[in-house]
DNA sequence: GCTCCGGTTAAGCGGAACCGATGGTGCGGT
DNA sequence: ACCGCACCATCGGTTCCGCTTAACCGGAGC
């Protein structure tokens, strides 16, 4: 019978790619999971990985193997659940993965919300985008990952993850001070825009948004924090697109609201692992977040 | 997250009833099971055993987490399944329990047939009562088990174990030489039987076989072996009433034949944990029971 | 060229797991 | 009522597994 434990560190490996990164989950030295991969072939009477290359790589039977154990993790948080559900009172630590403007905009009133109504509940906060936060729920390093998606990208399911959508979120449309109200978004063409860094969701968006009204945005500058955008803006930087909750205070003569033309929005999820739903810390995490999202865009409308 | 192997001492406690028996299934000492156990409590929170008894019961609690387990037993199962496939031609140990009239009736053309087709398979054969056998399967001791299922006995369906019939067997009257056909049953009212100890199964077809008939039956001598049986109805000792496997050779004068009225059998199944159906070794005894059992049926006939 | 980075291997250590012995307890038999 | 048996928990001792540190290898990149 093949080591449980053992297999469990080979799904790690397909989730976060490389053996530093399980060592790194799972607060073991690269050594110990190289040894106890290792074994596990071993024990399998099979090849798992690949290592003719740098990076290790697994072998068909090695993602055979990795399907179950996606199975097993199923199984295994259900069981972490039912535990939890018969000790009565939620209690216990939470760890929570949130993206960056959810854990400016409403992640202070969940918490506050939260540490009422479950006082047994201790929350681990960490900032992360969800690229990194999503494969470490999946191996286990978080309970509930805020995450989002985009419209114009491509939606992402992740497999053994589940998803709750808590709110849809408009994307707005933010003008520097005396800028014209476009009609649509083919007025824009000639304008300069703040956005995120290459390779960012945020930017990814504002130019597909753009090619679909015809051409290619002129990005002056460059800046990942929302906060930091809009005061580009308010300095007459040039345009920026950014969710609603990136826009819950303005500078001084900007203008923003919704995009010319049709909606265009990000859907905020509660992301957990596909066996941890009915576990009662998640579905406290799941339940307040809900809320505290309508609650927070009810204010703001 | 708790710890599977501990998990699956539980599954083995509920199946197997006794932590001396576990010790045993798993060749540790009961200080081993009694300790890993206290440890799978720690690690739940929550009592799993009842200790009040000198017998060691399971609590709620643990009854749930045997549940999770047994759907862990089939995924684990799987795992090995699938691994053993990928390794192309079958090879390994079997282990294999029968019940007795089956070790001496089939087996060894079954051996015989195996050790041709899959000269990778040893085969570890037990002789041992479906009773305990079971049990044994569920707790991985074994990996198929022949046993056996008789008319008028109440159908016993094992949780976790799937198993596939592989013959009918109906139960034949011996006769003490001289002795008259009977008509019906009724007509056996007054003789003696040679029949097994009491508790076992034959021994209960045929109290309730004659007790459809309207009488007790008088047991002169209890025996276990069919052929000590026969040889003591040839010396006259009474009727018996014998699975058609136990009969192969006959004592001079006796005679035997089908039971006189409605037909009477018992059912002859492969049995194996549902998630190993698909393993090589598994499936190639199936199979080669279901071939001979069929083979050996058609020579008596 | 060197230096990281990712991975493997070897050697050593600490803790977990297992064993044997002891003692306690409920149950069946005489 | 007594004893014997089977079962289980506990304790101290030992073995062994799994992790760490350290050294080494190969490839990619500033």
């Amino acid at each position: 019978m093949l080591d449980v434990r053992r297999l469990l560190l080979l799904r790690d490996l397909a989730v976060l790619g490389t053996i530093a990164a399980v060592a790194k989950a799972r607060s073991f030295s690269t050594a110990a999971v190289s040894q106890q991969l290792s074994t596990l072939e071993r024990e399998a009477k099979a090849p798992l990985l690949d290592r003719t290359t740098n990076r290790v790589v697994l072998t068909p039977a090695g993602e055979a193997l990795v399907a179950h154990a996606e199975r097993l993790t199923v199984e295994l948080d259900e069981i972490d659940a039912t535990l939890a559900r018969d000790r009565g009172e939620p209690s216990g630590t939470l760890r929570l993965a949130v993206f960056p403007s959810a854990a400016r905009a409403v992640v202070p009133e969940a918490l506050a919300k939260m540490s009422v109504r479950y006082p047994g509940i201790e929350i681990q906060l960490t900032e992360e985008l969800p690229a990194s936060s999503v494969p470490r729920l999946r191996a286990g390093e978080f309970d509930v990952v805020l995450r989002h998606s985009y419209d114009l990208l491509p939606a992402t399911e992740v497999e053994g993850v589940r998803q709750v959508r808590v709110h849809t979120e408009p994307m707005w449309l933010v003008r520097p001070p005396g800028a014209a109200v476009p009609g649509d978004a083919r007025a824009l063409e000639h304008h300069h825009w703040v956005s995120d860094q290459p390779g960012s969701e945020c930017r990814e968006v504002l130019v597909r948004w753009c090619a679909a009204a015809g051409f290619v945005p002129r990005i002056r500058h460059q800046v990942s924090d929302f906060a930091v955008a809009l005061s580009l803006v308010a300095a007459g930087g040039g345009h920026a697109l950014i969710p609603r909750l990136g826009v819950r205070a303005l500078a001084d003569g900007v203008v923003a609201g919704p995009v010319p033309g049709p909606a265009l929005g990000r859907r905020v999820f509660a992301a957990h692992r596909e066996g941890s739903g009915r576990h009662p810390l998640v579905a406290a995490a799941v339940e307040v977040f809900t809320e505290v999202f309508t609650e927070v865009f009810t204010d703001l409308d």
